[in-house]
DNA sequence: GCGAGATTACCGACAAGTAAGTAAGCTTGC
DNA sequence: GCAAGCTTACTTACTTGTCGGTAATCTCGC
């Protein structure tokens, strides 16, 4: 979506690199700090601009944000996002794949965390952007649901809205948590756990919560 | 200055209320806006004030957030944290009526999910508080489920540790859709579907993921 | 029960700092 | 030699926090 138009037409290829570095110090700086506490300046010092330099090339700070989003989903969850994410059950075992991956990138996982819940407040203008990626990840999610119970044989649409938003949930949770504190949770594993027991809460619903309570 | 003794002491009942009245505003306006975007004159000008009449009773900014943080805590979910969770099984029952307690009190609920990220960034005041908080609740989650292993005889220790962990995040992860999607994702149901299977994947773990897809 | 003196609760004005954005001009590769 | 890439120098708009002052309220001796 966003992208640019332009860049390709009429710009030096160097001109092109220094933009891309900035995107790159933009990911960093908003997830280290946010993007109502990161400054132009951060990111200009972080590639060796002024903050008008910044500005040069990206017209408005938050322009610089929506681009970074945009690239991020160009370059790092192309494959989650609508590049070719395998389509059945193998989604699931790419989420926990993606969760591994995760694990060798706090900084854009910081970003990716910080935007998405800075999102929900006031007119933010990453809003819109948010609401149409869970919209589409969570789609995504019950098509492989529905894929799965057709190919296990089970009819159970019932569960499936609610599966599929969890299972987003948990991984974004597990990143809040894993961010907190990188050596407690363990962001692949736990990710891996819970998927498994969304996909078979879904197939084979055990014991109600209940149950554990009243035969005691 | 600040905390000092319960206001028991020296404040005048009017004050008191008054405090109170700014905590509100606070929980609203830093959940519309966040902490870093919300600033004081948007929480005087709630109540009636100038900024410098809420400096006046919370010192500053940040002893606001915190009171804000601790203020929640003894209210809202007094009953969550410490006050008197039920220990065993039940408190997954317990987490399971938070959610749907929570339908009813988005304001609260944005603050939470606002603050709680934000804290992920760079020396952010409230950052020991989520901390010690996900610490905390962590291990008590971990609590239940020994418990309840013990009770259901089974022995499953390694499960554990990543299921605490992914009951927290799903209930986080489903509060920022469903404020993002208020109409599309419906945190009680989702949260005790969610817990459900979590709680059913440690006593009776399932086939594994790569099942779904190999034998197809 | 009352009036002096201390505390509160609060406001207006201001100080100091920080951010985004603008304008105008230097520099350089092509 | 000219446009793109940048910078310097500002401007404008906030924000937090401080200060001095004022009015209301409390405390207490008498």
């Amino acid at each position: 979506m966003a992208s640019d138009s332009r860049d390709t037409t009429r710009t030096r290829p160097a001109t092109r690199q220094k933009r891309t570095e900035i995107l790159n110090a933009a990911v960093e700086i908003f997830g280290n700090k946010g993007s109502t506490n990161g400054t132009l300046a951060d990111v200009a010092d972080q590639v060796g601009l002024t903050h008008a330099g910044v500005l040069h090339h990206f017209g408005s700070k938050q322009n610089l944000l929506l681009e970074v989003l945009a690239y991020r989903d160009q370059t790092d969850v192309a494959e989650l996002t609508e590049q070719h994410i395998p389509g059945g059950p193998e989604l699931f075992l790419h989420l926990v794949r993606t969760a591994f991956a995760n694990e060798m990138r706090p900084g854009i996982v910081q970003a990716y965390t910080v935007l998405s819940n800075e999102s929900v407040t006031d007119d933010h203008p990453a809003r819109a952007y948010f609401e149409e990626r869970y919209t589409t990840l969570r789609r995504e999610v019950s098509a492989a649901f529905h894929e799965l119970c057709a190919q296990e044989g089970v009819t159970e649409p019932a569960t499936v809205a609610a599966a599929s938003a969890s299972i987003l949930a948990v991984m974004d949770g597990l990143q809040l948590q894993w961010l907190l504190h990188p050596d407690v949770v363990e962001l692949g594993e736990a990710s891996a756990f819970a998927i498994r027991a969304i996909v078979n809460g879904v197939l084979h619903p055990g014991p109600e919560l209940e149950s554990y309570v009243d035969n005691e």
